[in-house]
DNA sequence: AAATCAAGTTTCAATAAGTGAAATACATGG
DNA sequence: CCATGTATTTCACTTATTGAAACTTGATTT
């Protein structure tokens, strides 16, 4: 990591970055964040202003550019996994009415919500493409960790967020003996809506739908299309998604 | 514009775009579109490789990094305009069936797609967030140079992709005489369904639609029932379009 | 197997390019 | 009007970037 770099170019990502977890960001804030001379942190926030990368409000502030809407919404169109989970996120919910995510490890040691499709319970767990969620104490983590219990998903209750509990299981590419964990499908749902025994309902079916993602075929299990689907909950009114959950 | 900027910088951002654009790329097919040695570009895109802006796949190929997709992905939920004119949007698939996106210049004069919103239809116009399209040519274009009929919105038959049907209507930010174009809402249809009088019909209520999403009330109230705009050539519609669509 | 070619990677001296402290300009408000 | 905080410019210092060339690797041809 501390290899070769070019510290102008990582100083800069860095200061697009902070703007972008900012929103907005005046210069010296800017400055502050990436830890950098309001001098050096002008003359990069300018060079990400004529790149597109970064631009100004009215008020002067800086925000994310175009540029990084574009670059962003590309790069997740390329990614053939968030089409390929499309389909079993679209089923979990349709099972559960329950928020379904794809996630994977982020380069920092985090994982990062790829792809979700929100639950249509009235009351469900809202998240973002792109949020960032911890490794530690989150199923998510524990299975991207390589984690994996017999039943084949991990779930877990009110961890890093109180009131909720994740269910998740693995999507692995496995060619013969050596699978490896290349993502993370989860099911998020409000505890006191889940029983013990729902989790663990919900938790197979969370792995069944995994395993289909990649290769289909080999693996763990059931035909997750074909199996009881008894519940069609359509508690449908779908209000407003709430507001930010924080952590 | 060219005043003051860091070459450095404007290089590895230059490279990332050309690895967002093309979805993979090797070392040395990044380094003739960036117009770098070969040298300087493995450096810089080492120094995007450690930061997560872009990743490398099993064949050694560039590709865009969970860091774009994520920062793209928060930019996104930042643009306020976003949100706003979603209810728009909704409404004008709901009433129309066609699919309708919400557009802005970008900075390198062209159009962006902010958000979209598929039609209903089975033969529906499909796009996506984060495309660029130029402003020669389009309905978008039109309306974003500041065009703009009586009829309050433009619509370009067969222009830009052939056999489909723009309407596009501006969304102004005005206090008092002085009125901005920020951005663009449209409908996309195939040209085949919508006769003259169904795209007044469309464009009138594109124009209602595109004068709520900031201030609400005071809307160009577009009355009258003539079409903005008139035919461009219609080459034979016996074979396929299939031009540039990734899909 | 040897030769050939192309892509990736490393090295290194030359210097172009980036740095930040300090000076200056521009606000805001007490 | 002065105090305060932020944005911007300047400039001497020198560090970090550069690209040609050398080397490695791996595939393809002779």
């Amino acid at each position: 990591m501390a290899e070769s770099s070019t510290r102008t170019v990582e100083r800069a990502l860095v200061l697009l970055g902070a703007v972008c977890d900012a929103g907005s960001l005046s210069l010296t804030d800017a400055a502050r964040r990436a830890d950098l001379s309001a001098s050096t942190a002008l003359r990069l926030l300018r060079t990400l202003e004529g790149t597109g990368f970064v631009r100004r409000d009215t008020e002067g502030g800086y925000r994310p550019g175009l540029r990084v809407v574009q670059l962003g919404a590309q790069a997740l169109g390329h990614e053939s996994l968030v089409s390929l989970a499309g389909p079993a996120l679209d089923r979990l919910v349709e099972l559960t009415g329950e928020s379904a995510y794809l996630s994977v490890r982020s380069h920092d040691g985090a994982a990062v919500y790829l792809a979700m499709r929100e639950g249509t319970h009235s009351v469900r767990h809202a998240s973002w493409v792109g949020r960032s969620i911890p490794l530690e104490g989150t199923a998510v983590g524990a299975v991207l960790e390589g984690e994996l219990p017999a039943e084949g998903f991990v779930a877990v209750r009110n961890g890093l967020q109180a009131d909720v509990t994740a269910i998740a299981a693995p999507v692995t590419v496995g060619h013969g003996g050596s699978t490896r964990v290349v993502a993370v499908i989860s099911v998020i749902a409000p505890s006191y809506r889940v029983t013990p025994e729902l989790v663990a309902t919900i938790g197979r079916r969370v792995g069944a739908e995994a395993s289909t993602v990649l290769g289909g075929g080999s693996g763990t299990s059931a035909d997750p299309a074909t199996t009881g689907r008894t519940d069609k909950e359509y508690t449908g009114t779908g209000g407003t998604a709430a507001k930010e959950d924080i952590a």
